[in-house]
RNA sequence: GCCCAGGUGGCGGAAUGGUAGACGCGCUCGUUUCAGGUGCGAGUGCUGCGAGGCGUGCAGGUUCGAGUCCUGUUCUGGGCACCA
């Protein structure tokens, strides 16, 4: 019999379907283990080859640990919900659901190729009402709840409510859009929507006036993850700032856990560093500077407040509230017009000008400590969004002060001994202190990081600020303006928000004629027939973004057909969290941080049992793709090969690698490729057509896409599963190379070699010989440790290894064979199920045990010793492998070999490295 | 500017501080075959006829011994960025 994969695969792929041999229930009587892929967006251009190579390694990280006795679940499903799919409705006019659904058929077609071991029945949709019910249900536990920083979790509204009645906003201690101070006779004399205002600054989820990146192109709000240098991340598209009312999540509330967190969770150390940039904690000092003549005090932030005596100026960003209050009548023309400048920027314009602009208010301030009185500006290079909006300058120790005071002609004061700032600032945290001091501190001659520490003590203790630490990580913006999404479960009452009850979930997303906004520029929702409650209440019109639906899959895959609860207390104290996610690193900012802070306020409400989702994380690399060219002389329609195009003047060209093998180039399927190449002459080399190659990003108009069905058609997909493996380490990127495949395709024909000759089964029951039981332990003991330690490319060479010589050593033994089989099963599932069943076992070799091995017969009779004098190796000894260190010592110096090296000199040292080396060192 | 990774043959890549280049591709030779392909066997870091010499981006250091550890430097890839 020959190794048929079209027939093993089909055959074994319907095998499993059929038993439900994936399929996955509670199990207390074994250890579970969760491991999950990210989940992908099911886009119209299908998988290419560069998807699978997370999934099959999440793959044989599954069937590893089920072989070991595991309850393993390993789930899938889509990631809905997507721009991609509403575009391309409002171009066709086709629903976003019937793209979906089809694209999402096409996805699961090329999975089952693959054969991969997940659990179908608990597959999820976004998109599906009976799994978005509980984003929605989520949703309303958050406005539902607000952040109390004192019990440092999420406690529900009415809670707060009772503060506020008792004491007002006295003892409250919650995260909040802005400092809030009233009575408690204050808060019952509110009116209902002055209440609903107020509590809106404490949700966690809320509607808030927040600056958002505004993409007009997209007609909808963007998170800050979605926009990169400017631009859409989708699209690439520009994207402006735009004052708007939103929903938002109160993500900041939880800036903190989410930085203590990763310290017990087992990431790689770049991924938590992004992280921890991201979320940007950095600890200071807020101050409070008097505005001359005015009743006005301007709060600042800053980490250097050491540099007190060097504030030669303020400057407020262009939003800042405090700019209206500052701002002098005769000033009043020259800053308007400024900030309408500002305003007409987009970010990206913003950002790329980086000429220094700036107008004074014609208010001064004065320095707290110095007393100085210093003027205070504007410019676009202080951010709203971070800290107060407002600085305090100290030009002569920051780069960006410093190019302002030498644009305005501002004074530069150093404060460090022997910086010179005549060019340019002194920005580093250490040196002497100079220049500070007044009759309230002196700070001079101490060092800058206990300079720091001193002015924070001071500046508490004398009521000038506090302490504080503020972080980077801003609310998520949640409002799109869109149709494909999960419609708010909200209404409006008076205009007043108000949540749906649980009872009236999923509220379904309803048809609409056109994707586009309404006339009067309200999203799509806008266009549904009777958008409201059987009151007559408005619904909200805007969706929630994609994130929302792929916070909380991992706990919903637990329990996915659950009508009662997100997930039962049950399932998810079995299962708990995710011991292993796969995934890319795009996430890193995005749907990590929102999961984590999803994951975290479950938590707090008791509806989880652990506050990190995702214990263990690997990030595989991209695969990029490999573009073959061919070189067509100018003005003919003739190609030369690579190796000789420099004898003429060529143009390469793009060709669809699918029709070149090695590199070179299949000349009958190139000239049916396209009608103009039909009559297309060559110029060969060695009778062969070589083509030129690049690496560049896997796409159709670089004809560089490789689709995983035409490899598991050509090879199978044990050999698609085994060479992305072979490719390289799982999470460096590299490109798709498809030479080199026919090599672990000899592999798997080789095994197959181990167990026919011809049609003859050579299996027999005979006792295996020393070196086939040593072989095969080598190999368990390499491959158990490199699947732990995800080095799945050694784990194949080993593979090799050990299938050459047990063919060599004509190992027929079924004990030996076996082994084989299960230790290669993750790997290649298809082939060894079809080989385990020829050998007569029953049954599925998923539940087959994973073998152990034994040092016993790994051990060597003899060992060889490189001997070498002062490091450098001269020559070999044979001896016993059980002879002791002392007795190898002997042998070396008395060999043949060392008398040259000895001669006249003294021995000063013998080192003897088990198995390995003799260093005689000699002087 | 700041923070991560990483530089090893013609290529992808192996190497708990211990014979650098496992395994695969490619290439060369032989063999099977009418032939091509396949299969099988041998070889393949560079240099030299050879003994040998030289080799892990570069420069130092630690060590009997460094691709591996330390210091500096340089290049490449990635992330963050008017974040005070």
């Amino acid at each position: 019999m020959e190794y048929n994969h079209r027939d093993i695969e089909s055959r074994w792929q319907n095998y499993w379907k059929e038993h439900g041999t994936y399929n996955t229930e509670v199990d207390k009587n074994r250890p579970k283990f969760y491991v999950l892929d990210m989940f992908p967006y099911p886009s119209g251009a299908g998988l290419h080859v560069g998807h699978p190579l997370g999934y099959i390694a999440s793959d044989i990280y599954s069937r590893y640990k089920r072989l070991n006795g595991f309850n393993v679940l390993h789930p899938m499903g889509y990631d809905a919900y997507g721009l991609p799919a509403e575009q391309y409705a409002i171009q066709t006019g086709q629903h976003p659901e019937v793209t979906t659904v089809n694209n999402i058929n096409r996805y699961r077609s090329q999975l089952d190729k693959i054969g991969f071991c997940y659990d179908w029945n608990r597959e999820i949709k976004t998109c599906d009402p009976e799994y978005y019910k509980w984003t929605q249900w989520t949703f309303i536990r958050m406005f539902n709840h607000y952040y109390d920083r004192d019990a440092d979790k999420a406690l529900p509204i009415a809670e707060l409510i009772e503060k506020f009645e008792k004491n007002g906003t006295e003892g409250v201690n919650a995260a909040s859009s802005q400092d809030m101070s009233f009575t408690a006779d204050e808060w019952k004399a509110m009116t209902d929507k002055e209440k609903s205002d107020t509590l809106m600054n404490y949700r966690i989820a809320y509607l808030g006036n927040t600056m958002v990146n505004w993409c007009p192109k997209l007609g909808t709000v963007l998170a800050n993850d979605e926009v990169s240098e400017g631009v859409s991340v989708r699209g690439g598209y520009p994207v402006e700032q735009k004052l708007m009312y939103q929903w938002c999540l109160r993500v900041s509330a939880y800036a903190p856990r989410l930085l203590e967190g990763l310290d017990r969770i087992d990431w790689t150390d770049s991924l938590k560093e992004t992280q921890r940039n991201w979320i940007g904690r950095s600890e200071g000092a807020q101050m409070k500077f008097k505005v001359d003549g005015k009743d006005l005090e301007l709060d600042i932030f800053t980490t250097r407040a050491d540099t007190i005596f060097g504030v030669t100026f303020m400057v407020l960003a262009p939003e800042s509230e405090y700019v209206d209050l500052v701002v002098t009548d005769s000033q009043r023309k020259e800053v308007d017009e400024y900030i309408a400048a500002i305003k007409h920027k987009t970010e990206r314009e913003r950002m790329i000008d980086k000429k220094v602009s700036g107008v004074f208010t014609g208010s001064y301030a004065i320095n707290p400590i110095a007393g100085t009185r210093i003027p205070i500006w504007i410019s676009d290079y202080v951010l709203a969004g971070y800290g107060t909006g407002a600085i305090m300058a100290v030009p002569a120790h920051d780069s960006r002060d410093y190019a302002f005071a030498r644009h305005f002609n501002l004074p530069v004061i150093p404060l460090i001994e022997g910086a010179d700032v005549s060019e340019e600032s002194f920005d580093a945290k250490s040196g002497k202190m100079i220049n500070s001091a007044s009759d309230k501190l002196d700070l001079n001659g101490m060092e800058v990081k206990d300079a720091i520490a001193a002015t924070k003590e001071f500046i508490e203790k004398e009521g000038i600020g506090k302490v504080k630490v503020n972080y980077r990580l801003r609310d998520a913006i949640f409002s799109r303006q869109r149709y494909w999404g999960e419609p708010f479960p909200v209404y409006y009452k008076d205009g007043i928000p108000c949540t749906m009850d649980d009872n009236q979930l999923p509220l379904q997303l309803p048809e609409v004629d056109k994707y586009l906004p309404t006339e009067s520029g309200e999203p799509p929702l806008g266009r549904a027939k009777n958008w409201h409650t059987p009151e007559g209440y408005p619904i909200e019109l805007c969706t929630m973004p994609g994130f929302a639906g792929s916070s909380a899959y991992y706990l919903r895959y637990m329990d996915p057909r659950n009508g009662n609860e997100l997930v039962s207390h049950e399932a998810n104290d079995y299962w708990r969290n995710v011991d292993l996610y796969i995934g890319g690193t795009e996430h890193a900012t995005g749907h990590l941080i929102y999961s984590r802070f999803w994951n975290k306020f479950l938590y707090d409400l008791g509806l989880v049992c652990e506050d990190e989702p995702f214990k263990k994380l690997i990030n595989q690399g991209m695969i990029q793709g490999r573009s073959n060219y061919v070189y067509r002389i100018k003005d003919t329609n003739t190609f030369v090969s690579y190796n000789l195009r420099k004898d003429y003047d060529v143009t390469p060209i793009h060709v669809d690698v699918n029709i070149v093998s090695n590199d070179i180039l299949d000349i009958e399927a190139f000239k049916n490729w396209r009608p103009e190449f039909a009559t297309a002459q060559f110029i060969l080399e060695d009778g062969k057509y070589v083509c030129g190659y690049a690496v560049e990003k896997m796409s159709k108009s670089m004809f560089n896409v490789v689709n995983p069905d035409d490899i598991v058609e050509k090879y199978g997909a044990d050999t698609l599963r085994l060479y992305e493996m072979f490719l390289g380490p799982l999470e460096q990127s590299k490109p798709w190379d498809t030479n080199g495949i026919d090599g672990v395709n000899r592999f798997l024909k080789k095994l197959w070699g181990l167990f026919y000759k011809g049609d003859t089964l050579l299996v027999d029951d005979a006792q295996p010989t020393k070196k086939d039981l040593k072989s095969i332990h080598k190999l368990i003991k390499k491959v158990s440790a490199d699947i732990e330690n995800f080095s799945f490319n050694t784990s194949i060479a080993a593979f090799m290894i050990c299938v050459n010589e047990l063919s060599q050593q004509k190992c027929h033994s079924r004990e030996v064979l076996e082994k084989l089989l299960i230790v290669l099963n993750p790997f290649a599932p298809h082939v060894t199920e079809e080989l385990w069943h020829i050998l007569g076992n029953e049954g599925s070799i998923c539940d087959a045990q994973w073998p152990s091995y034994s040092e016993e017969y790994l051990k060597e009779d003899e060992v060889t010793y490189a001997v070498s004098f002062n490091g450098k190796a001269r020559f070999n000894i044979t001896v016993p492998a059980d002879m002791p260190r002392d007795e190898v010592e002997k042998t070396a110096i008395g060999a043949e070999g060392a008398k040259k090296w000895l001669e006249g000199k003294t021995i000063r040292k013998v080192i003897v490295v088990p198995g390995k080396i003799v260093n005689i060192v000699i002087g």
